[in-house]
DNA sequence: ATGAAAGCGCTAACAC
DNA sequence: GTGTTAGCGCTTTCAT
């Protein structure tokens, strides 16, 4: 492949020169417009490209992104990587993506690869608190720059956190079915209650019944990690529950999927006679029966404001890292389908 | 960050020395046990990590892989690129994912950076045919392997072309629905009829209901790039028909779940009245109401195989462009779940 | 067994 | 305006 040295031998002018032209820094140190046109010409016949692995090894400026997930097939992290990646390209730089496999020790291999490719900053999905905090250590004495996306239970001092708005999503999905007339609310959640995640939603949850001044009933709110035969279970139990929520709230747009299931199992109509509202990902509710109302998280957004501040403090080659972590949290979107409705006469009272 | 030169000089030898310890050349070329546990000790004191970017740039093997989509966010390019990377990492090689826009031009700058950046191969999915085409012309002068992943209109001679077995796929949902004592089988594939996956589909459906000696009715089998209210509306109107199919295959996951809907809206039961299959993914099914029967269709496998594969042609640096592509088809496998039952007595004349 | 020297392709400081 | 020189950090060939 043609080098910036072929160009110049083959124009009979150095290297240097024609490195400014190509670089375009012709106007600080003055080309003369001929020569600059010879190389640019040249170039174009030649078909030449930088060799931008020659042009990092010599600026230690790889100009790449590190994604590290330890589900790169999952909805979220999809997502999150396809906002990122749009941002990163618009800004010039590159995502390469590590899968880790053991998060708890974290996989030494891939952060090892991640320092050996000079990374310029990493952001990081579903990984472990613990893991989090071992890849901070290690970035931490060659100031790369660290973001983690999502649910993850970041300790202190460990970079940015980007997150959803959790509170303001409850309070949309409250404020919603409170318009209903429901007062019977549930949350069951699909995810343990030993993750971030469902903790953020619960805290969200019981802040938006306590802003109606509903009451949070403990039997109507269940965590776990449920597959969907588990989340088939919960959902009866808790809807053949008397009295039972007139809503549910659905912590992911999967166990959405389940409960709507359940309740027709049991008899029940959605919305008639139970509303049901998902959280999480915007699309797939779409194809449910009926088609399922959801509180939208970013993804992408996430994933494209991980990149934007990442790059914001790469040129200062300097994480904040003292600072307590850094919390961004993005707002979500109430998107209206028709699995919610006004509640039925039978249930109104609560 | 601690160089080669660092160790060298500190211990008094040359990086030449160093450099052959560290790449466990030494047995090559003769390093004194003492020496070597001196170099190997000190990197590990000082905490040394091969530049990657400079050993790429003096070797010109980059060791990195180019992932070309259009919406890495959708399923089935997450799961390539899932298995993809796993191949990859285990041949100690990285997965660059780059999202192109424009994919019948091409995006042009995509590909620039392809070049610039000296990606070992590329592997792609969600392309059109001219834009593969685009990218074989500009990958050959430079020798870089290329594969092409799933459903794209791969034109002849455009490397590696590695998909889903769909005539097996068939096969085995035909079988299993005929085996129901189904004969009124039809086909809504949720994919436009230009697209490839929809061609591949109809043309396996067709060979597979030939082989039991069952009649394609045209009526039955439709094509569209449908949103949910789309495949709603056709399910509704080919399950309306007299005869109307007692079992229906549908061409992607989603469109299954629209199906189901769709049938239910009719007063339909599913399975009892109507029997449905999907095609695509393994996991969403298992959340549908009922639990939806799938071909699953082997991405991640698929990822895997374009990476050992180009990974193979590496080394010679050298694709048989001259030969047509060279197609790879992947097992699907058959999921039974509760969305396919024996067909009602009612139904029984074909 | 070890080292010197040249090379990869690029960038950058400074001289002419 | 353009060229010289040095440097990035590594690999590789050939002396010693």
């Amino acid at each position: 492949m043609v080098s910036i040295t072929d160009i110049a031998a083959r124009l009979g002018v150095s290297r240097t020169t024609v490195s400014l032209v190509l670089n375009n820094r012709s106007d600080q140190l003055r080309i003369s417009d001929a020569t600059r046109s010879r190389i640019l010409s040249t170039a174009g016949e030649m078909g030449y490209r930088v060799n931008a692995l020659a042009r990092a090894a010599s600026t230690g400026n790889s100009r790449v992104l590190g994604f590290l997930t330890t589900a790169p097939d999952e909805g979220p992290s999809a997502r999150i990587l396809t906002g990122a990646i749009d941002e990163a390209t618009r800004q010039g730089f590159f995502v390469k993506v590590l899968r880790i496999h053991n998060d708890s020790a974290l996989d030494d291999d891939a952060l090892e690869r991640c320092l050996e490719m000079r990374l310029g900053a990493l952001f990081c999905v579903y990984l472990s608190g613990s893991g989090v905090q071992v890849l901070r250590d290690a970035l931490e004495p060659h100031s790369v720059p660290l973001a983690v996306v999502d649910d993850v239970d970041t300790p202190q001092n460990c970079g940015l956190h980007i997150l959803s708005d959790y509170e303001s999503g409850m309070d949309a999905a409250v404020d919603h079915l409170f318009a209903l007339g429901h007062r019977r609310i549930g949350l069951l959640m699909g995810l343990s209650e030993q993750e971030l995640g469902a903790r953020q939603r619960r805290h969200a949850f019981e802040r938006a019944m306590a802003l109606h001044q509903l009451t949070v009933v403990p039997d109507w709110v269940r965590a776990g990690d449920w597959g969907p035969n588990e989340t088939d279970a919960v959902a009866r139990e808790v809807l053949s529950l008397s009295p039972a929520p007139t809503a549910i709230i659905a912590g992911t747009d999967f166990t959405g999927l389940a409960v709507i299931r359940a309740a027709r199992g049991l008899g029940l109509r959605v919305p008639d006679d139970v509303s049901i509202l998902g959280f999480g990902d915007a699309r797939i509710g779409d194809w449910a029966d009926p088609p399922m109302a959801v509180v939208a998280q970013p993804f992408a957004a996430m994933g494209q404001m991980a990149v934007r501040h990442l790059l914001e403090r790469l040129p200062q080659k300097e994480m904040p890292w003292s600072d307590p972590a850094r919390e961004i949290r993005l707002p979500t979107e109430l998107i209206l389908r028709a699995s919610t409705a006004r509640v039925s006469q039978t249930n109104t009272q609560p």
